[in-house]
DNA sequence: AAAACGGGGTT
DNA sequence: AACCCAGTTTT
């Protein structure tokens, strides 16, 4: 494109970004603080989701120092349901450095923004251009389906090297005088106007650039490879009750799968197996000797790379069994205090709906 | 360069 | 059921 291609383009998107832009809680006032949250929330995760997370989690941590000065079950808490919950973990850690060496307030430098904890290169040009105004692309899914598009480039987007090329393009292109509503507009056209499916190319500011439009090949843009099927794995979920009726829980590691959630302990187990299998399973990783008293529920829940199929077993140990580190007994109704994976969550309510049939 | 990492919404 | 989503970290 030539500078006068650049500044029509330009002036097309900022026109109707101006017209259509979202009005979102993050966006009425300028807050890094706020903008991080909101951006790390946006990651892999649909705007209609984020909205009462967002404004939940600035109600109860409403600067970088409320942050920094909560605990990470509390974090984990209010992240509850959203999913990918090492966001939560690295944007508190990310916020602590901040605190402790920007004095509280988040750098306007790229590489320091880069060294924080959780903020990567889309971050850190969100940052940068949304809150400082700065010229800096910030390429996420929505900017490479409309830049494929209207460029018709057709590079693999599940590739690391096809996002610099676009972060070379949006550079290019990035309007000096408004880079924060540059970036945005791209966000915003591509969340209601340059879908995935069904475009809305008619209503386009871009649709004069666009040269998918003009070979009518929109929808085979962008170019994605597949990624593989989910495997799944058979659980056995073990419920049980002690004589004050408490359920034993458990927390699971820091790292890894769901870190640091609780949960009702869990056995691999192939149904195929004989029960003794289990019985000797459950005898090695927790030392009990168990008595099942009944199966009584299933759930299958699926992630995005594995998928778990629960069993509830309602069982009885012999003896007795102390809290240890990272386990404890706990009445039905404060379960919910802690931070439980959607699946375990699933469980609880199952519970509280049967709770007449077993108390 | 590829895999791990959640959960909900859309089609 | 497949695909998508305001990505980053770890391997």
């Amino acid at each position: 494109m030539n500078p006068e291609q650049i500044k029509q383009f330009n002036h097309d998107l900022l026109k109707w970004f101006h017209e259509n832009g979202r009005d979102l809680p993050w966006r009425r006032i300028n807050n890094p603080y706020y903008t991080w949250v909101s951006e790390v929330m946006l990651q892999q995760t649909q705007v209609d989701t984020v909205i009462p997370y967002f404004n939940r989690f600035i109600s109860l941590f409403p600067t970088i120092e409320a942050l920094a000065g909560a605990t990470d079950q509390e974090v984990l808490k209010c992240w509850e349901g959203l999913g990918y919950y090492s966001r939560a973990r690295h944007l508190q850690q990310g916020v602590r450095e901040v605190a402790e060496k920007y004095d509280g307030k988040v750098p306007e430098d790229k590489n320091e923004l880069l060294s924080i904890q959780g903020i990567g290169p889309y971050t850190a040009g969100a940052l940068l251009s949304i809150a400082f105004g700065e010229p800096e692309p910030a390429v996420d899914g929505n900017v490479m389906r409309v830049m494929s598009r209207v460029f018709l480039i057709d590079d693999d987007i599940a590739k690391a090297k096809t996002k610099k090329k676009f972060e070379k393009i949006v550079g290019a292109l990035i309007a000096e005088a408004d880079p924060s509503a540059f970036n945005q507009s791209l966000m915003d056209l591509g969340a209601l106007i340059c879908r995935p499916k069904k475009p809305k190319c008619d209503e386009c500011p871009l649709n004069a650039h666009c040269l998918a439009r003009e070979e009518g090949a929109q929808l085979e843009y962008p170019v994605k490879s597949g990624k593989a099927k989910p495997r799944s794995i058979d659980y056995t979920v073990l419920l049980i009750r002690d004589a004050e009726r408490r359920y034993f829980i458990e927390q699971r590691p820091e790292t890894g799968l769901l870190a640091g959630m609780w949960q009702f302990p869990m056995i691999a187990w192939d149904p195929n197996e004989k029960e003794k299998v289990l019985e000797d399973a459950i005898q090695k990783k927790y030392g009990w000797e168990v008595r099942f008293v009944r199966t009584s529920f299933s759930y299958t829940h699926r992630f995005s790379h594995l998928i778990w199929n629960l069993s509830l077993y309602e069982a009885a140990i012999d003896g007795t069994v102390d809290p240890e580190t990272r386990t404890t007994w706990e009445h039905l109704d404060k379960l919910t205090h802690r931070p439980f994976p959607v699946p375990h969550q699933k469980i609880i309510e199952w519970i509280e709906k049967n709770r007449q049939n077993h108390t």
